[in-house]
DNA sequence: CTGAAAGCGCTAACAT
DNA sequence: ATGTTAGCGCTTTCAG
């Protein structure tokens, strides 16, 4: 049993009370704690390290931090972290920056543009070395950041921004692959599930949904737009069953809606794909575990993550735009019916 | 268009900057940064906020942690917070903490003792005013906060450690809750999917599914233990179904890997709740969308995160445990087939 | 109401 | 190889 009694030790030992035990300067006490090689005596070292144990001295990151100018940490702004891409994209950043010996603060805009700037703000404020922005907005506002310095990643780009460091997919091309294969199905109806329009920025993989029909010569299948959560996407396939020109087939913008989608078709006693063939985006977990498996167009969200990583603290990292490649996975939401093992 | 050009102002004001811009010394400038009231003249304070806005001045929060020896920081550890239970966890924590003006450092322990207790020690070391700690171990190393005099809460407990601050809700109880609800079905097997061992630690959701049976006089289901994963569920459910005793209702300790069970039973051609019944652990709202929808234990998450934080920040918050109750949410895998509606 | 100044714990010249 | 020391930017007494 350890902790009967309760912690009594609330003085912090500093490098000086280090420095006094082990009998050498505070500096000394710094090159052993920073391991700066050829400067101090073997057996100085060892004591000093002794001294450092006895006393529990834990190095102070905030005085670091202030003489060094670097906090050795990074802000992540997503607009919901509970939401699954979201989370695995905040988990393969912190298991990165992780790995650097950086800490990772971890924020919420909700899509806001004023929380958005309120968190950035707060992260300059911060000191932090960098922050990755998954920005909802065309042009997020990144003036604090530019007057302190701090450089900016942003995640999620369909496109570049000019002078700006930027990792995302091509969401258009994404999208027009996941509908072409729904054409190769043989579909005619294709309809569409969008997420809510995000603050006045037109969404790629409208554009490729689109284009995969026009080089089909399909007509434009029916749209229908909600928030991107399974209960928006449950909403949209409620309505998208009712309309006049019912799909034989739905491309998903996100595999959260098509959680929700597949509900609602479901309830309707309509089966996929027999009835209604369905094909998301996102390639998130759940997707794997669905009734049935989606066939989603896949996000290499582990390398898009390192990449932004290491755009953001490598000193003059690149100021592009980094575009990665996306993977149909086909699974039986499609009409494929793979095997049904996992 | 705004940012053309590149950043170029890199020389971030400091307090000396604005107080020389608004002639005044910098204790003024401090005063009216921090709203110290009747401190500093109408006049005066319109100058210096003047200056703020010109110079772009931000106050540097580590040396104000420095100073101060608080950071505005809290430091979360979940085992893998990609889960959606720990996802919505993390969230709710971060809610609560930004409305208080703190920052959440958020790592991912993965269960390993050994990286949990470094990622405590890095927390301790950075200052951070508090830890939540979702540990998976019963007795989690804490020397190094009490040693830094670093308040700790503990997520996640079902029984109170001597002298700690933690929260949770009463494992065992809901789990039996669960069962019993089985049992009102008329089933007489009642199979359990447990995770798997977490150190040594015998889980209560265990003992209640135990005592559900011993209430009703029912002999002991089988038992599979796997990872608190989706696919460790699917494993297990295929286990599962194999036994020589196959039950015709399982309790599954967490909603994922339900979620997994649900997609082997139905590879397997069986119905749920027909074929096999299921009732599960969390609430997660991945469990409202699966099929068919999950009856599960639900956890007041974002009570227990709000009590957490408070018990962490309040000064001398409640040292001991704080136990929230859990309820059962009904929807179809447990056979009472509700109307389908979300 | 405002200013001067000490000092938080650390790093890195520079001196010895 | 080790010590001395000047700040990093901020808060906060204490004097004026």
């Amino acid at each position: 049993m350890a902790n009967s009694s309760l912690p009594v030790q609330h003085v912090q030992a500093t490098r000086k009370d280090v420095g006094r035990y082990a009998g050498v300067s505070t500096a000394v006490v710094s090159y052993v704690v920073n391991d700066v090689p050829n400067k101090v005596a073997p057996a100085t070292r060892e004591r000093v390290l002794e001294a450092i144990a006895v006393l529990g001295y834990r190095p102070n990151a905030a005085a670091r931090a202030l003489k060094l100018g670097s906090t050795e940490m990074i802000g992540l702004v997503v607009q919901e972290s509970s939401n699954p891409y979201f989370a695995k994209l905040a988990r393969e950043v912190e298991d990165v920056v992780d790995e650097l010996g950086y800490a990772m603060l971890l924020t919420n805009s909700g899509g806001v543009l004023a929380k958005e700037r309120r968190h950035v703000r707060n992260f300059a404020s911060r000191q932090v070395d960098g922050v990755l922005l998954a920005s909802t907005l065309a042009e997020p506002d990144l003036s604090e950041l530019d007057a302190a310095g701090i450089p900016v990643v942003l995640l999620d780009r369909a496109h570049p921004l000019p002078g700006r460091a930027s990792v995302g997919v091509d969401f258009a091309e994404g999208a027009r692959t996941g509908v072409a294969h729904l054409v190769e199905h043989g579909h005619q109806v294709i309809g569409l599930v969008m997420g809510t329009d995000s603050n006045g920025r037109y969404d790629e993989r409208e554009v490729g949904w689109l284009r995969a029909l026009r080089e089909a010569g399909l007509p434009e299948g029916p749209i229908v737009r909600s928030d991107f959560t399974r209960s928006g996407g449950y909403a949209a396939g409620a309505r998208m069953i009712e309309m006049a020109n019912r799909p034989t087939a739905i491309f998903v913008s996100s595999d959260m809606q098509a959680i929700g989608v597949l509900r609602a078709l479901h309830e309707a006693g309509l089966s996929v794909p027999e009835d209604i063939a369905v094909v998301s985006f996102d390639g998130s977990p759940e997707s794997e575990y669905s009734t049935p498996g989606l066939t989603t167009i896949k996000q290499p969200v582990q390398a898009m993550a390192a990449a932004a990583v290491k755009a953001l603290l490598s000193k003059d990292g690149p100021r592009e735009h980094q575009q990665f490649p996306t993977e149909l996975v086909i699974r039986r939401s499609c009409g494929c019916t793979p095997e049904p093992g996992i």
